[in-house]
DNA sequence: CTGTTAGCGCTTTCAA
DNA sequence: TTGAAAGCGCTAACAG
């Protein structure tokens, strides 16, 4: 039942496994009828190549690791579909790692990679192994999204939308309709994703004249991969007296959402909600936030070919910065602040 | 800059490559200075094993296959999570294949995970490689998911929903709010999801007094990978004038859903709709099909066990069936016909 | 054009 | 308790 070697093959071929080997990589040239032997007996036996056994050899697994928090969120499993095909066509086969934004559970996985000798890595960092990831930088490409690594001597490529540009868009969107007091659920401050985030809101709302410090009382300081943050950010923002609010990313959103769904709250009558990033079955919900579009697909295609690009220089091109444009897409959560709450 | 390898590692500690294999592996007994020594020198060396070289030598790469239609459709999506999280606790890996259900990519899939010599392999089939599947299940652990294999000499296990009671639950209710002109979208009459789910409506109607044969005119043939399928099985029965529409699965669902929606038809007084399986953001949606739940996490973590199992049994172990009970979910997509529609 | 052989990094038998 | 050495399946350098 044991599978069939290269040496069976030859065997029962009647050559030499250099032969078959180079019949299989059509490595070198070799006799035709040899050929045919040799491919006659592959298909006798069933046999397949042990790409273990080259790996070993060839000191490539033709695999790459795919490390996120959390593959179940719409974003990351609309991402690595594209991911996966554009690796796939190139014959590489992909692992994937759910880390839950876990520094152990990360550095773990990172680890196991490493073992398995995967040929690149792209990945959405915890923000909790910098250092780590640096080093392994060095040694292996590898490939961020969303949040980078805040260390001079990273070596890779960075994918993500322009989140500045983004939240801009959104605020002038809320500005423009008239409110003032706009609170910003936000995700972890450590992370690139929630600092830039943070800039685009703290520069539209400058230019409007309104100073967002640490006393501007609407901002929340949530989880990005926590729903529940999502609705504990629009609790206390809108307690606070926010008549608008913006959730940095669809986990938030989603909370929010969820939140003024159980309150009964009338969008936008009570409260304006937008948000960056994808919800999923946007259309069909009972309220659509106005919300930054994302395109998980051409993110994650994009990351692939860079991985790609990188594992086959060997790790020596430059670092990139690839930032895909944002675009608005009008929903009905938002809208003019009621009278009684303009300040 | 290439990793040290355990060579590297006995030198530097002062002891054979068989001593620092004992230690890694705890595999026999080690004096303790010993022991000492070579645990310095993996860290000095920031030494990791290389797992191929493990794997080529033992013949285990503690690695498992996941392989369905589209890891971004959302029932996969959470179903992977689960998978990955079982298996990572017992120290696997997933690879992770999307065939688009295509017959094509999913042998070669099957292939490359073959020859990266994956331990184990979960699999929702096409239904388009039958024969194959059932080779590969008598050398390989297999566990198969939502779709059966019907080949006797298949080898390993399945895990499912209750599809026949759970499509006699949303007839009946169907039936029991007065409708009989119910129509069916279902998704390929290959695939064993499908044709239990048309036995459980057959059987429900058929109580009711409706016979469901190939002249019933209420029945769409579609795609259960395909949400467009879903609007066009919605919009071909809803015009032959069914009353109430049953999608098949989530896909099928949405693509229902958005039909009405973009039609403007008015749920349930037009027309109901229920269906069988999860969608996202249920709650928040204009309108909540009643629906038959799925456990996407618990079928996930079911399979990641049943697999595990397999393969430290050597494939030894007798097929498995695990039916995961169905419960419905009121939603506020389905009442009573029109008083002038009923037959 | 073909075959022999070393060796990738590791585990494990066998001897000491 | 330790080390030497064979061998997992494959590729590629070398010799013919």
């Amino acid at each position: 039942m044991a599978n069939a070697t290269i040496k069976d093959v030859a065997r029962r071929a009647g050559v030499s496994i250099a032969t078959v080997s180079r019949v299989l990589n059509k490595s070198a040239a070799v006799r035709d009828d040899l050929v045919q032997r040799v491919n006659q007996a592959i298909e006798d036996l069933g046999y397949y190549p042990n790409s273990i056994a080259r790996t070993l050899k060839n000191d490539n697994s033709k695999t790459v690791g795919f490390v996120v928090s959390d593959i179940a969120n719409e974003f990351f499993s609309g991402m690595v579909r594209s991911v996966e095909d554009v690796l796939n066509r190139h014959g590489y086969n992909l692992f994937v790692c759910s880390t839950d934004g876990d520094r152990t559970r990360e550095s773990s996985y990172l680890s196991l990679l490493r073992e398995k000798q995967v040929d690149g890595i792209i990945i959405n960092v915890s923000g909790k192994n910098d250092e780590l990831i640096t080093n392994i930088s060095n040694q292996l490409p590898v490939a961020l999204f969303s949040r980078k690594v805040p260390c001079a001597n990273f070596r890779g490529d960075f994918v993500d939308n322009d989140n500045f540009s983004g939240i801009v868009a959104l605020t002038n969107h809320l500005l423009e309709l008239g409110h003032r007091r706009i609170g910003l659920i936000n995700g972890q401050s450590y992370l690139s994703t929630a600092t830039e985030r943070l800039e685009g809101f703290r520069s539209a709302m400058r230019t409007a004249g309104i100073t967002v410090d640490e006393e501007y009382p609407y901002l929340y300081n949530g989880n990005f991969n926590r729903v529940s943050s999502g609705g504990d950010g629009a609790k206390a923002l809108y307690e606070k007296g926010a008549t608008a609010l913006i959730a940095a990313n669809n986990l938030l959103a989603l909370g929010a959402l969820q939140f003024c769904h159980e309150q009964h709250l009338l969008l936008p009558e009570q409260l304006s909600l937008c948000c960056f990033g994808r919800i999923s079955n946007l259309d069909l919900l009972y309220i659509r936030p106005t919300c930054i579009e994302q395109y998980p697909a051409a993110m994650g295609a994009r990351l692939a070919e860079l991985i790609i690009e990188r594992i086959e220089s060997k790790n020596t091109l430059l670092n990139r910065e690839i930032r895909f444009p944002t675009l608005l897409l009008p929903g009905n959560g938002t809208g003019a602040p009621r009278a009684d709450s303009l300040s």
